[in-house]
DNA sequence: CTTGACCTTACCATTATGGGAAGCTCCATA
DNA sequence: TATGGAGCTTCCCATAATGGTAAGGTCAAG
């Protein structure tokens, strides 16, 4: 199979096959003297692991690990196990921070009159001096105090619902 | 306010806000005889305006609009508020993915017994043949026969866990 | 004056992928 | 057989947003 044939059959493309082979992802595959890459079933069957373990959201280096569990026919079932749950926990937390990002705008934006006038909590909110934000730490009191910001009233939208 | 002052200051590293004057997005501060960034509470206003922008997960172009839309003082609500929306729904189809594949791991893992065997389902699945992945669809049937995979056991641990 | 914190620019790295150019190969068809 | 086009090769560039580092200038305090 040369490597267009070893794309449509695994999902990856040939870019990306040529890729993970610099990276060490996969192994060189054989060449035809013209210099084409030659992929095996076996190899096709890895890549298609790659692609899935990708679809799933792993990284590539985390995509490298799991090929590693796979080749390795004495692995401990747990070790996948906590493997997969580390990253449905990433997941989550992922999910969690978008969710709340999506909350938070879906309120401004329900406050938001959405007509022709200009007023607009949203921008509004964006605009805020402060609150709400990660606390950014000031480092060692250096600070000119001529810095202090004169903003003040602060969270008028505040997003804790 | 010099760029470390305003980094503190607005939540945006001193790093970014060159960046962000690199790429257009705020305007060049004034500049002290020695060549220092100097910055205005204006400027820092922007510039917390930006990174609030960035934290609800809008990108640096998206927050660029967000900026002009903040600026044009006769802008009608209406055309933020289609905007965050736009906004919103981005992050539910993300949020919707990433569910997606949290929910399969779940399940996979769910069915892994997690102890000392080698047998797991996980990895079973990740090495499927194929199935519920994205079709791939063939171009121009030009694919040699020779090609057709051989692969068929294929999924020696398959989910007869 | 020295020292240390801070500033400047410039360059490199990251993650995963796509795009394109220049040039060779393979094969079917005219 | 000659040709064309699809497909292969390598190499380089770009993306998004950020961090890191190096080499060197500056400012303020001791």
């Amino acid at each position: 199979m040369n490597i267009g044939q070893a794309a449509t059959a695994s999902g990856v493309t040939a870019k990306m096959i040529r890729y993970y082979e610099s990276i060490g992802l996969i192994e060189p595959p054989i060449r035809t003297k013209a210099g084409y890459r030659v992929y095996t079933a076996e190899e096709i069957h890895e890549l298609r692991f790659i692609k899935r373990a990708r679809t799933l959201g792993f990284s590539i280096e985390e995509a490298r690990e799991l090929l590693a569990l796979w080749r390795d026919k004495s692995r401990a079932s747990a070790d996948v196990k906590t493997f997969a749950m580390k990253h449905v926990r990433d997941l989550e937390t992922k999910i969690g921070e978008l969710q709340a990002m999506s909350r938070t705008l879906r309120h401004l934006a329900q406050t938001c009159h959405g007509d022709d006038r200009p007023e607009c909590p949203i921008l509004a909110d964006l605009a805020l001096p402060d609150a709400r934000q990660p606390p950014y730490e000031k480092k060692h009191g250096k600070a000119k105090t001529h810095a202090d910001c004169t903003c003040d009233e602060a969270d008028t939208f505040s997003s804790r619902h």
